[in-house]
RNA sequence: AGUAUCG
């Protein structure tokens, strides 16, 4: 049974989510284990869709939910933009207690960030005692998925504010908010501290966004500089 | 044996 798993997390990671799929139908009996591994693998391939179809069929079955395949059902939710069934899921965190919530907390605020809820996202992570930094991230890049600029900005200062230094995740955020509004100062700007101030080494995220950037200010002759220092970087 | 934050 628990190979069983482990050979489904195998399919999912190295192949695609038809074979997963084949595999998973092909069980006998299911447990939080393999049906978690299955809607994993409908996530991490964009297939939200089908996650959320199989939660349908599994609520009616009598299998014992716990966090973990919630918050996979979650980052469905996030991906199709199914705002009932995060609220619906919310609730049930909620009812689990404290340390529930607040382990789920970030993947919460992802989901409500997709469904375009940032309203509901502020409202969980009001709640928590001295939120971490992935929970701040969580806000900011919720914030920038909305296009919400000012808003992402002012998470950005907040969370320096609090003390925390700020990650390759916070920038990534922020250079995709600033590439999304074309500010190319702000976005060179961040780019710059980040590596200079913060020693955090630019991946593809942020050379995509800087990138795109750039280019829709026309800039192409400071992209074609960047060129050469992006193929070094491995990924 | 299965999950966090980067549209």
């Amino acid at each position: 049974p628990s190979i069983c798993s482990s050979l489904l997390n195998v399919y999912a990671k190295c192949g695609s989510f038809e074979e997963a799929e084949e595999l998973f139908n092909t069980f006998t009996e299911r447990n939080v284990v393999s049906l978690t591994a299955m809607l994993s693998a409908y996530v991490e391939h964009g297939q939200g869709k089908k996650a959320l179809q199989l939660y349908n069929v599994i609520q009616d079955e009598h299998v014992m939910l716990d966090v973990v395949i919630l918050l996979c059902v979650l980052q469905a939710c996030s991906e199709t933009g199914s705002l009932q069934t995060s609220e619906k899921l919310h609730f049930e965190l909620v009812s689990a207690g404290h340390d529930c919530l607040r382990s789920a907390a970030a993947t919460l605020i992802h989901a409500y960030g997709g469904c375009a809820s940032m309203a509901n996202a502020q409202a969980i992570f009001d709640v928590i005692f001295e939120p971490n930094l992935v929970l701040w991230n969580a806000c900011l890049a919720g914030h920038a998925g909305e296009g919400n600029i000012f808003a992402s900005l002012q998470t950005f200062e907040m969370l320096r504010l609090t003390g925390f230094e700020p990650d390759e995740v916070t920038f990534s955020a922020v250079l995709a908010i600033c590439s999304y509004v074309g500010d190319v100062l702000l976005g060179l700007q961040s780019f710059t501290s980040m590596t200079y101030d913060n020693s955090i080494y630019p991946d593809r995220r942020h050379y995509g966004s800087i990138v795109d950037l750039l280019g829709r200010a026309g800039n192409f002759n400071r992209v074609e500089n960047m060129l050469p220092r992006i193929s070094v970087q491995a990924d």
